[in-house]
DNA sequence: CGATGCATTGATATCGGTCAAAGATGGTGG
DNA sequence: CCACCATCTTTGACCGATATCAATGCATCG
């Protein structure tokens, strides 16, 4: 691998709809040609794995960019203190694999059964380079992972652990609004501890945030995976209240 | 302005060293040609600001991406509740000016006195859509800034205030290996509350995190704007203790 | 029906936030 | 050149929220 792919850009995680995209109404949302479509098929391998399953370690060499077609995953980095800071929950759609200097920055783990795309990074790089249109979508998408990353930053600054946890839900409800319009029912595939890691809160703050918010009638949690949004406005009002 | 513009990728702050680049021996430099140097400095514009000067404010029209030719920028928001949150720091030759569907995300100020250059937005993506090369320059990176949020986000988990010091010492002093190499000596710019809101602490914490870090005799505090590192061996120690 | 991992609940200690006041610092104008 | 003022910074006392330690409760899967 030559000098130019060696420092590459090493894809960002989340670049919602890029492959495959199917109905991709959202505002984000990536306009590709057919043509586009092919030429990442081509490259581009499927795979199935099991939950829990280790899609990739820190430090690998980053040869690939996943693409989730189904599933849940989360990327995650193990500190040396032996705590576990968890940098994203991606879903379908959701590309991952950010990297530096040829290595991968975090652990990918599956975290329900998933389907995945896999593209090698310099069979992607060489379709950007002759396709500044193709490749404009990416920078889009990183970018767009990039005012994510700083919400994330401002949500981690806020000191209450109940208002943390209601940014949370709301955000995967933002995620999901097919599923959880009407019935307000969100989905939390993942257990309360990547939860804890991925806001920064210890487990059982986690636990007394989600008890605080059912105590106040805003989110009731119906069992381990699954919260119904009880009362919106007043939801929105805790979540608002940064 | 058509819709692929309205829709635009918004480009990210502390694209280092894209334009005008000097000597850009570092790692992460970009590699221009002398045409797309050329390209580039034909767009821009050239200003000089004085200290606290307001470059733009949030929700104001994203028309234009910025480079840092000299001095310090900060970037931040105010949320509600009245607290501010910095989002970067930006020196010589970083990029800024993240938005979002055509409006600034947060706030630009000059800390010092600045040198900038000016890009209209429009004419940069033009640039870009038709030379791939100099797109993936910018690719690259925005894929760097979106790492050195998600480090952020790690820095920002810790709990204790002297290590989130520490670690914003350090990589002030990484960003000015010059100056900082043999003496030790890192100048720290901004006001002890711009670094309380940027690592998220009060700026009373800030304060007596540095009479910590001086009681231990990691760093000196020379004055407020200069720091001197004592002992980068232990001063690392606890950094990487994360 | 154990058994194992996950989740909840409780008691306690620690650390940073907040409020308050005093101490530097730097710039301005007399 | 000095005095003064505004701003920034330091220090102290106290309080509250979360981490931590510990034990119990609850599923899910052999």
């Amino acid at each position: 691998m030559k000098k130019p792919l060696a420092s590459a850009p090493h894809l960002a995680p989340s670049l919602r709809a890029v492959p495959f995209l199917k109905g991709a109404a959202d505002r984000d949302a990536v306009v590709l040609t057919n043509r586009q479509r092919e030429q990442l098929a081509r490259i581009s391998l499927r795979l199935r794995l099991p939950a829990r399953m280790v899609i990739y370690r820190e430090e690998a060499a980053a040869d690939w960019v996943f693409a989730v077609a189904e599933g849940v995953v989360k990327c995650y980095r193990d500190l040396p203190s032996g705590k576990r800071v968890v940098g994203a929950f991606l879903f379908a759609q959701d590309l991952f694999g950010l990297a530096e200097n040829g290595r991968y920055l975090n652990c990918a783990q599956a975290i329900t059964g998933v389907t995945l795309y896999r593209f090698p990074l310099s069979d992607l790089i060489v379709l950007m380079k002759h396709d500044a249109d193709l490749q404009f979508q990416f920078l889009a998408k990183v970018t767009h992972e990039l005012r994510e990353s700083q919400r994330r930053t401002i949500l981690i600054n806020r000191r209450d652990a109940a208002g943390r946890l209601a940014m949370f839900v709301v955000a995967l409800m933002h995620r999901h609004p097919a599923r959880s319009a009407g019935s307000g029912l969100v989905p939390l595939p993942m257990t309360r501890s990547d939860i804890a890691d991925f806001l920064g809160l210890s487990l059982e703050s986690v636990s007394r945030a989600a008890a605080e918010l059912e105590r106040r009638g805003l989110v009731r949690f119906e069992n381990r995976h699954l919260a119904r949004i009880v009362d919106a406005a007043r939801l929105s009002k805790l979540v608002a209240a940064v």
